[in-house]
DNA sequence: CATTGTTTATTAGCAAGCTAATTATATCAA
DNA sequence: TTGATATAATTAGCTTGCTAATAAACAATG
């Protein structure tokens, strides 16, 4: 019964999340899971595709339409390796390096919405047990 | 840096047990969120598809496509309401009352899995933390 | 009773994400 | 060097989920 009312919060909560951050991120042209794939590239450039796919943990047609956009968009570039003729890295624009602000903005204020209310020992505790679940899914 | 990696933590289990249940459910001929649906009419057969939105929160179009698709499977049936010409309920075949079983079946195993290695004390935490998360977002 | 507004559902069209099949390039082995 | 195999990316086609626009039935109001 508390299993089962964990599994639907744990669903409840994610999609309310991920609809609001479609809101949220609509305002920067941006579709829900762009901003993940930009994260990897602010940190690391020029990754593959087939690196981001691991990353995302996502399959490559879904990489590979994503970065489509974000290129039609003006956010990214792609440029086919010089090595290695098959792979294409994926760079960021300036534009689309101008977004890290605006979209950790988003974040930083949608996880405080989330949190509001759990202290500090409790958001340590609910973490770890995040992590266990986690790592029972892997 | 803690709220960061709970943001990051809820969304890698969320999309990796969507994956999990998309994979169960191929079995039974489900895709991932018609379970849900058929949830519903499990508990409450006849309803109208704006309830249903509600009850799933979603929007009415992806409601329409969802029944379009489950009826076709011939798991559900619709039915033009007689007092109100706009509302077609839902009903359940005995095709779709048969999954009832298999369905539940998945969400239990896929339930163990989340919360191995977490015991009761650790659950009605959790759960009371995951209310709070669920109520902050709405 | 006709007009105006509201509610229910649908259609069109988009992106995320998937699987299956395909293309193109590399690599390895005979 | 050729032939088989492996890897990177793409295309095609699907469902979920969305928004915007539309159709159809009902309700309310003059």
């Amino acid at each position: 019964m508390i299993d089962d009312e964990i599994r639907e919060l744990l669903d409840r909560i994610s999609s309310k999340m991920r609809r609001d951050y479609s809101e949220l991120l609509r305002e920067l042209n941006l579709h829900v899971g762009q901003d993940q794939l930009l994260c990897r590239l602010w940190s690391e450039e020029g990754m593959t595709q087939i690196q981001l796919c691991e990353r995302l943990k996502c399959e490559p047609p879904t990489v590979t339409n994503m970065v489509k956009a974000l290129e039609s968009q003006g956010f990214v570039s792609r440029e086919r390796d010089q090595a290695d003729g098959r792979v294409s890295r994926v760079y960021l624009t300036l534009k689309g390096r101008e977004l890290h602000e605006p979209v950790a903005h988003i974040w930083r204020k949608q996880q405080e919405k989330l949190l509001e209310g759990i202290l500090p020992e409790e958001r340590l505790l609910l973490r770890r047990l995040m992590k266990q679940m986690a790592e029972n899914l892997s």
